[in-house]
DNA sequence: TGTACATCAGTGAACGCGCGTTCACTGATGTAC
DNA sequence: TGTACATCAGTGAACGCGCGTTCACTGATGTAC
């Protein structure tokens, strides 16, 4: 990413979204936060490290706005396997658990530095607020229940209360995604998914 | 822990308890790996950082040490829990779930940094080696295996694998775990763990 | 249309720091005689 | 019993490194006149 043509005259903000992308690019390569350092990421970007200051304030910013994305792109992933699911209330469930069972089985080191916390700064030693924390996600979680409410609203699932049980659902799908993002151990059988999904969502036998 | 008094003579291999000891100590305080440095744990136990390599051949290796040592006193917890629950199978199962997660609440740290995965070096440049990784734990699932296994003899789970719903009971409680110990997104309710055992355990109502 | 200049995108050198690791060493202590 | 000495536990200084961040700067470019 040598002799990079610096952006026009008012579109240096461009560089912001290059500077992201260059970490993200970094993490999926790694697998490992602790190589996200300033130092590195702007050599992937082929810029000088003080370049990053006209963006961001301080090197935890950059991982937020890491993170920010690769929730982002979860997002995209989880809607895309929602329309592609049609109608049905239980292919639709079906459809969003594996698209984040896949999203983390592709992105392991994205998935890991999402929920794996290690990048957190400690508060107030930086610009990254407890707001900003508690915020990354909801929206993910927002289409899980929206998927899980359908399958209880279709009496499919015999769910009492469906605001725990997509929690207890997620939680599931965590613990799946996060021992293969990030453990070697306990690994379970083919066919654990779809055993876990059907069992947390208490779906009816079809 | 300034003015240590060296061990006698002969009796130098008590200075590795007192690294790894210091390690932990130095771990659960931090909350972050990161924060394990040789030469921080060195300063912990009052020692001079090159002290370590007596006893160490180099710093994953005492990473290795402090997971292992974390892993050995999950396990006593898991059995003292057992011991203490009396011969009821369903009393074991819940026994042997609450001290995992109570585990994990406890401490926060060790349970990230043992199923974090982020200490992990790269293999063939460190002494750690694959086989050092995999066979973690195995203690602790073979424990919570024993427990799941009477209750499906004694007739109150409806499980007909019950090898592969362990691990589906195991990577729910890890989802738990995980999520407390790592994460701020997503919290679940009170009363979510017993909801996910049994559900996962599937328990027959009582 | 031509040109001076303010602004903007980005740089290069330097700072102080803590790190893992190597090396030659020190001083106490148990033991052989 | 006394003493020389080998061994053992542990040290202190130094190495080269990459880090986050600060600072004064450069050179291209759009714009005002």
């Amino acid at each position: 990413m040598e002799n990079r043509v610096r952006n026009r005259r008012g579109q240096g903000a461009l560089l912001r979204d290059e500077i992201v992308r260059a970490a993200v690019d970094l993490l999926d390569e790694s697998g490992d936060e602790r190589t996200l350092t300033l130092r590195s990421i702007a050599r992937r970007a082929g810029i000088a490290a003080p370049s990053i200051y006209a963006h961001f304030p301080d090197q935890p910013a950059v991982m937020l706005a890491v993170v920010r994305s690769a929730f982002a792109e979860l997002t995209v992933a989880l809607s895309t396997a929602l329309d592609a699911a049609g109608d049905d209330p239980a292919a639709r469930l079906h459809a969003i658990c594996h698209a984040y069972l896949d999203f983390a089985r592709t992105h392991p080191q994205r998935y890991r530095t999402m929920f794996g916390g290690l990048w957190i700064p400690v508060l107030g030693e930086s610009s990254v607020t407890e707001q900003d924390l508690v915020e990354l996600g909801a929206d993910c979680l927002g289409l899980l229940g929206e998927a899980f409410a359908g399958c209880v609203a279709a009496g499919i699932s015999t769910s009492t209360d469906p605001a725990t049980d997509t929690i207890a659902l997620w939680l599931g799908l965590h613990g799946l995604a996060h021992q293969r993002a990030a453990t070697r151990i306990f690994p379970g059988p083919p066919g654990i998914d779809d055993r876990m999904v059907t069992t947390l969502a208490r779906l009816r036998e079809s």
